[in-house]
DNA sequence: GTTCAATCTTTACAATGCTTAGATAGGGTG
DNA sequence: CACCCTATCTAAGCATTGTAAAGATTGAAC
């Protein structure tokens, strides 16, 4: 049969894994293609089979490169978290030394991120549910979502750094608060709100300031 | 053919609304199956056929009582809004009536019934992000909680109750705060913060008390 | 008792998750 | 170069799901 789909297509980043053999990186393929899925119809619309079909690939195909559908969705969060990471760093390169300004600038970009690939998000935490811990791969990624979190909850004085469970819980708190405002902000029954403080990034700070997140400005 | 299914099976309440034709509140019925399946096998496992089966009716039954399977979890979802309010309130039962005491226990019971059911509260926010208001019924209910926790806040000064729109913007961060702390304080990974504190609801209390929920203590 | 409308069942269809068996094609070994 | 081996992909199929008719049942109103 006609094998017409078309040939690797070297999808959003250039595949630095060696590539494997005939369709030149399924794999990496197959989580952009469910990305794209779910930010264009919804969390709940994905399917494998739609996946491979984006791909171009036969409804089989994915399960070489994935036990389950679950798994798929596991390598969806991962490289969610690692994007917001990456989001969080590129949003503390233009704030200043102050690092209770950093830290709100954190919370801010954390929250945008929530709010500008919703559905992703939701998948993160659904996987991140079901995980041992905070998605550290093996993967040894410089760029560690909590570790940034901790460090600047340090570096803040929030907590006592000789204390590493005051830095823990302060830590976990700033996480916490974050993840509330990311999930509910984007509510369609805050938006009189949203727009009496004038615009996404006031009511997200407010918010957060509210929520004792590096509250002393 | 042997209708081998077994009677009416008053289900937990008894049906207070007029109970309708062959089943005996055959609506009810579905909705309590649902939430049994739901918090037996994870709110992934859930399928209308699933819940016909646990009802004890036919697969095309439950569609003359909800246009969807969304329809459904919309009425688990309101449900769960439902009880919700009613396990605030009944816990601000035992409490004084210094207001910011109130808040404060009305957030540790907000997250411990998100805790109690983790699958049905997901469902809850699954839905109130469809819906245009935060689930108030034109079944006039007496207990809104989204209401409780605005009286509470302009009880307890943390905002002008002349000036409505800060008591909005309060009452919403501790919304937030709640929200985050009750689907993160599940998460596996703060065990260990969890036992240093000796136990769920220490750990809430610490947890609640750095995302400004009702901070002064 | 007849009629009516609400309720439930039967049957059916397309789509999905996943399994099994077979095709294809790189890459190493001789 | 021929050979085989293994990873990758396809084809075909099964059980289950959501949902849509169309037909049966039954309580109630006349």
């Amino acid at each position: 049969m006609t094998k017409a789909f078309s040939p690797p297509a070297p999808a959003t980043a250039p595949p630095a894994t060696a590539r494997p053999y005939h369709h030149g990186d399924l794999r990496r393929a197959l989580i952009d293609a469910a990305r794209t899925i779910i930010e264009r119809d919804g969390a709940q619309a994905i399917s494998l089979r739609g996946v491979a079909r984006e791909a171009g690939v036969s409804p089989a195909a994915p399960y070489h490169h994935f036990k389950d559908k679950q798994e798929l969705l596991r390598a969806v969060g991962v490289q969610g978290f690692d994007d917001l990471a990456i989001s969080m760093m590129r949003a503390l390169e233009k704030v200043p030394a102050d690092p209770r300004a950093r830290l709100r600038e954190i919370g801010v970009s954390y929250v945008l991120f929530a709010l500008a690939n919703p559905a992703i998000y939701r998948i993160m935490y659904d996987c991140a549910r079901d995980m041992e811990g905070l998605p550290q791969d093996p993967h040894e990624k410089e760029h560690n979502a909590y570790d940034l979190v901790r460090e600047t909850v340090a570096a803040a004085g929030l907590a006592d750094p000789q204390n590493p469970a005051a830095v823990e819980t302060v830590t976990i708190a700033c996480w916490c608060a974050a993840h509330g405002v990311a999930e509910m902000v984007g509510f369609p029954q805050f938006a009189p709100l949203r727009d009496a403080l004038g615009g996404e990034v006031p009511l997200i700070r407010e918010l957060l300031r509210h929520v004792g997140f590096a509250a002393e400005r």
